[in-house]
DNA sequence: ATGCATGAGAA
DNA sequence: TCTCATGCATA
């Protein structure tokens, strides 16, 4: 993607990285429990939205175990005997799980594919999107699941990606000639729950035929990145996200966010379904991990305009549907095989201890890296990951979009603004708003601010 | 719901 | 080497 509409002024200005590690050093941070996160951290995500959601990470009492690196990185459970989890090495390159796909269970299960289905996912790729890339290493889940395919799903495959439809979608569903399918036409009575039983999705009817998506085309261009231009005010001026799509300004996207999620669930749908249903209808399908963050509006306000069309759109086909029950029935067989690195779960005391440094320098070099990793026995690429991770999380959280006052809150404030901070109402043609912290002290947010390791346990 | 990870592309 | 989009894995 392209650059951050603000050009070059990064949210982070960091240009003292040495200084950094200047600072690292001299400071005796061995013990980092003693930290305290000084109120200038960016709160936790979800608790600026201040969703039902807790709180999060606290997961952890800080006992200090340092410097004895509370991590537990073990690498891939599952199909890998518990051995040698000691060290961070290399993962397994050959994995065939299927990770948190919802429908996989099922796609697995021997099912009636025709060749022309499975197609289908190459056929609506959207041009812009950039697929999934395909697992390189090897394919072992790839024989798990060929049996139940045809030689050209397996084919297709073979290329990366591929769907597999269960149930049966209604074919109304695929000609996207229903009349509200023009992604143009926003459903937008935001409350307005359609008279669809709320009930769970159940298989729909079996077999209707397979229908051909002979109308991929008309999938939204979302995609493209709009210039770097201020994107700030997208609501006001028209500079939304793309073209011929919205004008997608923060509050509509607050709304559609919210419709999204009211709407889905009245109708019966996981997060995880939606995902999966973009797949089908626009070849690139995504995780739950996005729509959730979609609705939660926590993704950067580029990605929330290249998504919302696309969300829209199947919104309106979910809606306009006679079974929409059907919709969801679409699912990847396919996984990507590569092996992860298993997570790495930092404990409270290192958590504290990182955020304690990031305070002092949201972005480390190497040296200042190699610091860290040093003092708090971790591995170097953990910790970097960790510094990229929080600095994300803290742009993309820095601006929240359902609070008007949080805008003015930041607004207040000098630092510089996150280029995926959100162009908030009140921020239109205003300073950028600060990324780490607002400069009122909001008790909520108080709150939040408090590092993840040091507070109790999550609520949940 | 979110922490940690991956990878493409940019700087 | 970083940013950004994205997702697996897990709390």
């Amino acid at each position: 993607m392209s650059e951050s509409p603000e050009g070059h002024s990064r949210p982070y200005d960091f240009s003292r990285t040495s200084a950094c590690a200047q600072l690292l050093g001299q400071e005796g941070f061995g013990s980092s429990a003693s930290f305290q996160v000084p109120h200038g951290v960016l709160p936790d995500p979800s608790r600026i939205y201040n969703k039902s959601c807790y709180s999060g990470i606290a997961s952890t009492s800080a006992q200090a175990f340092f410097p004895f690196p509370s991590v537990s990185t073990d690498y891939r459970p599952s199909e890998l005997q518990a051995g040698d989890f000691g060290q961070p090495k290399h993962w397994y390159p050959f994995a065939d799980y299927t990770g948190q796909l919802p429908g996989v269970s099922a796609a697995i299960q021997p099912i009636n594919l025709s060749t022309p289905e499975a197609e289908t996912a190459e056929q609506i790729k959207l041009p812009e999107i950039k697929m999934e890339k395909v697992a390189r290493e090897d394919y072992s889940s790839e024989m798990k699941v060929q049996q139940y395919l045809t030689p050209q799903a397996s084919n297709d495959m073979a290329h990366g990606l591929f769907y597999a439809r269960t149930g049966t979608w209604n074919p109304s569903f695929w000609s996207f000639s229903s009349p509200g399918s023009g992604s143009q036409t926003p459903s937008t009575s935001s409350t307005s729950s359609p008279s669809l039983s709320p009930s769970p999705p159940s298989n729909g009817l079996p077999g209707n035929g397979y229908f051909s998506v002979n109308t991929p085309q008309v999938v939204p261009e979302a995609q493209q990145q709009r210039p770097a231009t201020s994107r700030r005010n997208a609501a006001s001026s028209n500079r939304g996200c793309k073209e011929e799509q919205e004008t997608v300004s923060t509050e509509e996207l607050e709304q559609f966010a919210r419709e999204l999620k009211h709407k889905r669930i009245t109708l019966g749908f996981t997060q995880s379904d939606v995902g999966l249903s973009l797949g089908s209808l626009y070849g690139k399908m995504f995780s739950q991990t996005t729509i959730c963050r979609f609705e939660a509006l926590q993704l950067s306000f580029k990605n929330m305009c290249k998504l919302k069309p696309l969300l829209q759109k199947w919104l309106d086909e979910a809606e306009n549907s006679e079974n929409p029950q059907d919709m969801y029935k679409i699912e990847r067989v396919f996984v990507d095989t590569r092996k992860r690195k298993r997570r790495t779960s930092l404990e409270g005391a290192v958590r504290a201890a990182l955020e304690s440094y990031f305070i002092k320098c949201p972005k480390p070099n190497t040296q200042a890296i190699k610091h860290i990793s040093d003092d708090l026995g971790l591995e170097r690429d953990v910790v970097r990951v960790w510094f990229c991770n929080r600095r994300q999380k803290g742009k993309r959280l820095a601006l929240p979009l359902d609070e008007e006052l949080e805008g003015q809150l930041y607004e207040q404030s000098p630092s510089p603004i996150s280029s995926q901070a959100y162009p908030g109402p009140s921020f239109t043609g205003g300073p950028p708003p600060t990324l780490y912290m607002p400069q009122l002290p909001r008790p909520d947010l108080m709150k939040q601010a408090l590092n993840p390791g040091v507070v109790g346990h999550p609520t949940r």
